[in-house]
DNA sequence: ACGGACATGTAAAGAGTTACATGATTGG
DNA sequence: CCAATCATGTAACTCTTTACATGTCCGT
């Protein structure tokens, strides 16, 4: 259900094609939801059956066409319906919990290996999300841009530090999983130390 | 996958049935891990088909059967190989991220009440988590007792503060979380005041 | 003329949720 | 005897991933 509510939500911003979309969904650092074009074709097809986007299609040179997808007033409607509904409570699944919760069984050296590859993942993708939510801050990201074009100026410092704030939640999310890896680390060789 | 690999390791600690490890990941709470009866009996199947676990029928009663499985060492050796190959670059999917970003364009109040809600739930996972890692760390669980009683006493603190450590992860993840709401309701707030 | 970006799809398989379905045992 | 718990399953549906598939346009 994300995933099309993600779709309205960019599409707020400005017009977009599915394979635009399909690019900012499918460098997942870009956006906070990622998804491959063979889900976005579908989906967009669906929303504009449903009324929540108007699609116009038009050509590329003589025989290529393309379909733009803008979003209507009932698929903003839906979106902002959809943004203030509580969550079900449900948790997040973390593959990575559940690998460190056994580690103690494993081969120490191997791993150590792979919390420390895990932990290079991460830091890697907050660097991307650090220098997004720095181009927010200075209101030059591309979308924003386009977002703030149809807001009071007034609040345009609080929409980008808003959207900014969603980053920060990636990256806390991510700093908190590779805490916990780091932590494993420790643990682990403490308990080599006093095994052999 | 992380189901299978789930119950291999709840399974390691020792054997049990399929309606026990339905109870053990049907509170969410409980375990890193969640998942329906319907998902667990059949991959308890797989997983014997396969020889990662051995099961055994044995009689309650006079007619009500029931399967008890074991992890077996090839199942074992799966786990652990499991356990330290590194995570494919992926990032969690999280809805709330999602909605937060688009908070701008709602009803202020209604986010708010959102918000809160959110707030209120994780405050509500992160107390039942505190109380099980407690319980860990003066090796009280009765799980980790079962896999305390096959591992050398030497390393017992260590392995009880490594599960700790793997819920400790849920916590800052929900940690996490929790400030994003809690700071997009200050952003709204300010948005509101100079707004209107 | 060719490679890379543009542009859009279908299909199959895997993972997860929800509902439906059935019956036995135990304790009050 | 009745309710709660024990015990195990199937089926339908949704969501996600991966692979397959096709063709156009633009710059060099």
């Amino acid at each position: 259900m994300s995933l099309r509510y993600a779709l309205l939500g960019v599409l707020e911003a400005r017009p977009m094609t599915g394979y635009e979309l399909a690019q900012f969904f499918g460098q997942s650092a870009a956006w906070v939801w990622s998804a491959p074009h063979s889900n976005i074709y579908p989906e967009l097809r669906r929303l504009e059956e449903e009324g929540l986007l108007v699609g116009t299609t038009d050509l590329r040179g003589e025989k290529l066409e393309r379909r733009t997808y803008s979003l209507t007033d009932l698929g903003l409607t839906k979106l902002l319906k959809w943004a203030v509904t509580e969550p079900t409570p449900s948790y997040l699944r973390d593959p990575l919990l559940v690998k460190v919760g056994f580690l103690d069984l494993a081969d120490p050296t191997e791993a150590a290996v792979m919390l420390r590859a895990f932990i290079g993942q991460q830091n890697d993708l907050i660097d991307g999300w650090e220098e997004h939510i720095a181009q927010l801050r200075e209101l030059e990201a591309p979308l924003l841009k386009e977002r703030l074009k149809h807001r009071p100026e007034a609040i345009h410092e609080a929409v980008a530090e808003l959207k900014a704030n969603a980053f920060q939640g990636l990256i806390d999310v991510a700093r908190a999983r590779s805490e916990c890896a780091e932590r494993a680390l420790q643990i682990l060789e403490t308990m080599t130390n006093c095994g052999t």
